[in-house]
DNA sequence: CTGAAAGCGCTTACAG
DNA sequence: CTGAAAGCGCTTACAG
């Protein structure tokens, strides 16, 4: 087992300097060389399996072509398409992901980004990020930074999200259609942009349609199942009338069926419920649920051609929206023939008039 | 931004040379030196905020604290877990993760493998192998290397795998004991040692039980839902008497089911399916799936350290069998009485006699 | 068009 | 107990 050739190798066995060598194999400088002294340096580094060392490399350079990825829990399904997306984009720029799953927790986090940052990452892409985060709010003015999905409220950062707002736009609509006017929403923590920006989009559908005072929104403190439930009891409790339900996302929406189970609820025929990222096998649920599928993938790739490209060129900070599309399956139904036509408000329960 | 402190830096603010700066941080060396003057250092270190730069480090020890891991498919919800393990017992030891998703592709696996190695990775975490694996039995002479979950058939490789005989016995008698007796097998790709070890296992169980016979096995050409839905119908054309079916993993057996209901046959009550991994979400699907549980977090995990370890010191390599559990939902129940006491055998169908 | 030299930030024999 | 020096494998101004 011998050691790998270095670049000394290649140059000796071509008869040539190392710097000569160097620049032989460097598409940017090769044309400043003989073109026959080049083809006899890449023939030698052919001949001997020359592969440069990144670490020498990254050290001279001060270039390591390499980006953390701070992922808060791999094992919630909508970040393994993303991560996939962002390694593939990355290896198109050959460059690598140095992975660190934080575990929703700031302590973990603090120490991933340390690491990463000993190790000279040039650029962070990270899908922990609240409204508010310290951390990163921070790091912002030290090293190139691109959020996925969500975002900081201030200062700007380079973002890649999903249209959040359309897609809550899209799921009410479905359920106005379906004749529902007592529509709840299970929001995502409000900590978060994508918590805050669909629960603010839900609530701006509802005034515009007029049904503001009989559509509650109720926030979950995570995006789990057991939230989602926990969040789902409260709102049966407080408003036994809903007739649908959007989520914050599909892990809401699954603990929002199981809590409407317990409590004797049948969905659709009931309770409509409506989730939000389509992660992955939801159309082997019972029921199959309706929701607003984003790409993932597509997320994390655009996101890491993004800094790829901010490392390239410096420039101010992007953000770009992916569009979002309603997957309707079998948890929304007809509004209850019952509640379609609501009766009068309960006492308690705020009148509204509805425009047109 | 002012670019991160040196230990030259260190050392100057400590009034020593850097060689001492570098002793004093280093806990190994650390004893070599006079109480005091480590404490100056260390002090200095802290009021400058120093970090060292692990790419210098790496260039100058050949060591770069990091492994390369390659995944099939993160997509695949068994890995999500596996690389969180992986992860965590990394950090532990302060070593970084290179990840690679090899997209159950050569071409690509050979790249991912060429761009670890210049980066010069310490050793690599392959969940990608199979039986036959000419690039990773290549390898095994240059970098250390654990496998998990799947390994090589030789040369012997390091490795953490679950055990799947026992995971397959225990599948196996859980649908003896509801008085199968006509029981198949949805085997894995036998290039796969899981898909391999899995059916040898099944095939030893119904021959044990004298009812071999009675007991195909059929080869999915992948772990999918789509190749267990296309091998169970031919299953179902073949021997349509089967009452359970044990598959080689979890979409296997998703893709089973589907299959079953396409053909009008209902789970549990005309057949039986047992999943293989307890893949998440399993518990949501109708019927939710009796399957044989295998930490993957742990397989990560315990994969990570054995390669950790034999960083440190090179060793024979190793194997660590991991326990499966298994879990009964609802997708197994007893045999049909029609077929509880199999008829005389088809022609065309050996006849066999039950030992004991 | 090519070479000689310096240096990225560390660690570690080698002296003293 | 500490310092001076060399060197890991590259790249890149600087000469010529």
């Amino acid at each position: 087992v011998s050691k790998p050739p270095t670049l000394a190798d290649v140059a000796r066995h071509a008869g040539v300097h190392t710097a000569t060598a160097s620049r032989a194999l460097n598409p940017a400088t090769r044309d400043l060389l003989n073109a026959k002294t080049v083809r006899r340096v890449v023939s030698a580094a052919a001949a001997l399996g020359y592969a440069p060392n990144a670490i020498a490399r990254a050290l001279r350079t001060a270039r390591t072509r390499s980006v953390g990825v701070l992922i808060p829990d791999l094992t919630n399904p909508i970040f393994p398409p993303m991560v996939r997306g962002i390694v593939e984009a990355l290896r198109d720029d050959s460059h690598t992901a140095l992975l660190a799953d934080t575990d929703n927790d700031d302590g973990k986090e603090a120490d991933a980004v340390a690491a990463l940052q000993e190790r000279h990452v040039d650029g962070l892409l990270v899908a922990t990020a609240r409204r508010r985060h310290p951390l990163l709010q921070q790091l912002l003015a030290t090293v190139p930074i691109v959020g996925i999905s969500r975002t900081l409220e201030s200062p700007p950062m380079a973002a890649v999200v999903a249209d959040d707002a359309a897609g809550i736009t899209d799921a009410f609509s479905h359920l106005r259609d379906l004749g529902h006017r007592r529509i709840g929403h299970l929001a995502g923590p409000h900590d978060m942009s994508t918590g805050m920006d669909r629960a603010r989009a839900f609530s701006y559908c509802a005034s515009s349609a007029g049904i503001g005072d009989w559509c509650p929104v109720i926030e979950c403190d995570r995006y789990t199942r057991e939230a989602g439930a926990r969040a789902m009891d409260r709102l049966i409790a407080d408003h036994p009338r809903l007739t649908a339900v959007i989520a914050g996302n599909d892990l809401i929406a699954l603990g929002a069926i199981e809590a409407l189970r317990r409590s004797g609820r049948r969905c659709p025929e009931d309770v409509s419920v409506v989730g939000f990222n389509d992660m992955p096998y939801l159309d082997l649920m019972t029921p199959p649920l309706t929701t607003v599928r984003v790409s993932h993938y597509d997320l994390g790739f655009e996101a890491a051609r993004m800094l790829v490209e901010m490392l390239r060129r410096p420039g101010a900070s992007r953000r770009l929206v992916l569009p979002t599309q309603l997957i309707v399956r079998s948890s929304t139904a007809a509004a209850p023939a019952s509640t379609a036509r609501p009766k009068a408000a309960r006492s308690g329960q705020p009148s509204s008039s509805r425009r047109r």
